[in-house]
DNA sequence: ATTTAGTTTAACCATTTGGTTAACAAAAAT
DNA sequence: ATTTTTGTTAACCAAATGGTTAAACTAAAT
């Protein structure tokens, strides 16, 4: 055998082309700018992963495998509504803190490519939210919750949670804030948003 | 003179730029198929806006100047914030339907390139939530509402208005829904949200 | 020591792409 | 009628881009 296949370069490989591809996005992103950052030639790109396309699928995979159980969160866990809204609020915020890119390329590609999304429910079977609908249907018999359905109460989570760092941009020319500012207002939502949930659908 | 300047020809080259631009974004997006789905040939594109960034530009600036105004709404307006909301929801939710690519196009490109929003800054001096956090900082006052941050009310409101039509491929994938499925549940959010939001924050 | 097989690189290639040019057509001005 | 200006096209161009190739390199197996 050879140098023994270096995980090393295939890792800085991934690493460099997950972040080409977030901030420029499937078609702004050019191989020889991924290689550059990686510190390496071209052909290796080619050599590992094919082709750019296959390179993507790899970093967009990547990406929502990592977003996904986040999102699966809210669906499929034993605590109530209420307690689902909070725990989400504060874990999810925390975690797109962290990864500030992820939900704005996901949607981007995805909107791109809706495609994706079929080769991605075929993978993990788990973008249902057939429990949620349920638990929210029995806690309003229960008489804890307002009529709702839910599809919109999960869109509303979402909405409020994802939204602001999807459109940062447009926010920050409307609140006119720094950097600093933003995060600020992000921090204070951990706990604002799933008040406002709360007040929204407790009876 | 020549030939009257076709006006005619410069519509229709905004036009399919729009339709090209708005679903392939500006890295996408090939002036070639701009060109054909015009009907004409690609040196006129060059002819009427010099080069692709500033065709590119008067498409954006068009969709923001549709979008604006409508956002605008919410912030300077003389009624209660009860009544922007559920007039602003159920406005901003019937023009989405019509315009069902303005949001995300616009999102997608600020993220893409976020000096825009200078650009856009200088031209129309109304990106500006101070009338309506005083607003919202009175009615608290008077007893109307629950305290809430006027920039936290604001990106609720944009947020559960909003993000449905971005994130729409990764909503269907969740929701389970056809087309029709996705159009009646956001029908049914012009005032499904404005409840929402009211209950929220109504003492 | 030599073979073997995986790894890495520089040079190269075909195609695509935004943009230009020069010639032509048509309408307005003279 | 003819000049002039504007609109339109086909052909062309240089640069960029994804991808390939063939040779060089490296380390383990023989």
């Amino acid at each position: 055998m050879a140098k023994k296949r270096d995980e090393n370069t295939e890792k800085q490989i991934l690493e460099a082309a997950k972040t080409i591809f977030q901030f420029k996005g499937m078609d702004g992103a050019r191989m020889q700018e991924i290689a550059n950052l990686a510190g390496i030639n071209k052909a290796m790109l080619h050599y590992y992963f094919r082709s750019k396309q296959l390179l993507f699928e790899a970093v967009f995979n990547q990406a929502f495998s990592t977003l996904a159980p986040q999102l699966n969160m809210v669906l499929n866990d034993e605590s109530s509504i209420e307690e689902k809204v909070k725990n989400f609020t504060s874990n999810y915020i925390s975690f797109i803190i962290k990864h500030p890119y992820l939900p704005n390329f996901i949607i981007q590609e995805l909107n791109r490519n809706p495609d994706f999304i079929k080769k991605i429910q075929e993978n993990s079977a788990l973008l249902n939210i057939e429990k949620f609908k349920k638990q929210v249907i029995l806690e309003i018999k229960q008489g804890y919750l307002r009529p709702i359905k839910g599809e919109q109460l999960f869109i509303n989570i979402l909405a409020l949670n994802i939204f602001p760092f999807v459109a940062k941009p447009l926010i920050k020319a409307f609140i006119d804030e720094n950097d600093q500012g933003f995060k600020k207002l992000m921090e204070q939502r951990k706990t604002e948003v799933s008040d406002f949930i709360i007040n929204a659908i407790k009876k």
